[in-house]
DNA sequence: CTTGAAAACGAACATACGTTAGTTTTCAGA
DNA sequence: TCTGAAAACTAACGTATGTTCGTTTTCAAG
């Protein structure tokens, strides 16, 4: 027996893709075989090779796929949003949360398996992830530079927020006690009513 | 050659543990290996295992030691704020970035190797994790329960603010732009700001 | 000074893993 | 219908890895 009767190259690769980020997700890259891979997928671990150039590989491009979508995907709710600084923010933060709901798996493979990639796809995965920084950091000067935010440091704030903002898909759960909609106003109100202008109480320093 | 002239058990066991944490730190449970280890600590493989039990043993003190002591320490820096809920929800904030700066390394593989913990020590850690977790959801209740903090969720509220304050040590360096007490402050602002009571503008929904 | 435990060594075992090679069968285009 | 590419199979190679075993030397207690 040999090659299978109804097989296909393209479905065979998108389920190599699906399992594999299941098994990142759940067990990490170093810790995920190939064996187990083939096995979920149904081929035998020699077979992935029609479809992946190596395991290396094959984590790069799940995460250059990820970085490409999302990065697409946050300029069209931008986009989507107008001109209006503070409107676009709440846009960012929106969609951040709204796509980590959907794809958490992506998300946390892209956050927690940089160093698992070698250093040519390393400096290629973090140009995109600045990136996406950079948008962030661009929405907090310019709601600065409108007089609405009150930014010490736009990167620091900036870390600080995506910190929070990614740190839902570690717990968040479809069907858990909160709905997508009241974790978005959740976090768009702890993010804003942190920074905005005027908003500033004895806070400031802790001694 | 066997036994090394100046060998001192309890010395190799905790150059092992620094090692170990390095190792883990930088590359993650899986992808460490004893062979690699053995050679930052200047022995062989086989005399790990005069050190340690398994791997997996290793790995399970490393996060218990961890958890025992940040439990421990939270604990005297909330006692030493006294019983006013905002002093201790400051001296919690405070304390959990300056420990975080202090030990890096080993906050960071307590958040992302708990995967890599065989069941029984998963459930162990979990707990302490637990234990920690609620510390910040009764000082958020205790807040709220003086008027001064507006909260909705406090488990999610607290998940919030410690994926911020976490988030710290993905990126924080010392000798950074900021320094630490700069750095202890803009997160307690950010913090504070976010839940203070009153400080609620239209931010709270997100159309 | 003797002696048993401690702590290192060298060597190896057993398995797991990423990957390759050669073969066989199916599919799609001419 | 024929043919080459695609996609699967079986088998195995080479290496890496956690761990064990028996030995040897040092340390410290009696």
């Amino acid at each position: 027996m040999a090659r299978i009767t109804g097989s296909n190259g393209a479905r065979t690769a998108a389920a190599i893709r699906d399992a594999a980020r299941g098994l990142i997700y759940r067990h990490g890259y170093a810790a995920m075989n190939l064996r187990d891979l083939a096995a979920e997928v149904g081929i035998r671990p020699g077979s992935l090779y029609n479809h992946i150039t190596t395991k290396q590989g094959l984590l790069f491009d799940l995460m250059s796929e990820h970085m490409t979508s999302l990065l697409a995907e946050t300029d069209a709710a931008l986009a989507a949003a107008g001109p209006e600084p503070m409107a676009r923010l709440r846009a960012f933060i929106a969609h951040h949360l709204l796509y980590h709901f959907e794809r958490r798996q992506e998300v946390y493979i892209a956050n927690s398996e940089l160093r698992a990639l070698d250093p040519p796809n390393h400096a290629r995965i973090l140009t995109m992830r600045r990136d996406y920084e950079g948008r962030l950091i661009a929405l907090l000067e310019a709601g600065a530079a409108a007089g609405e935010l009150e930014i010490t440091d736009s990167r620091i704030t900036a870390y600080a927020i995506l910190a929070m903002l990614t740190g839902v898909c570690t717990w968040y759960r479809p069907g858990g006690r909160c709905s997508k909609e009241e974790l978005v106003a959740l976090h768009t109100a702890l993010v804003l009513d942190g920074i905005r202008r005027g908003n500033r109480g004895e806070a400031g320093g802790d001694r």
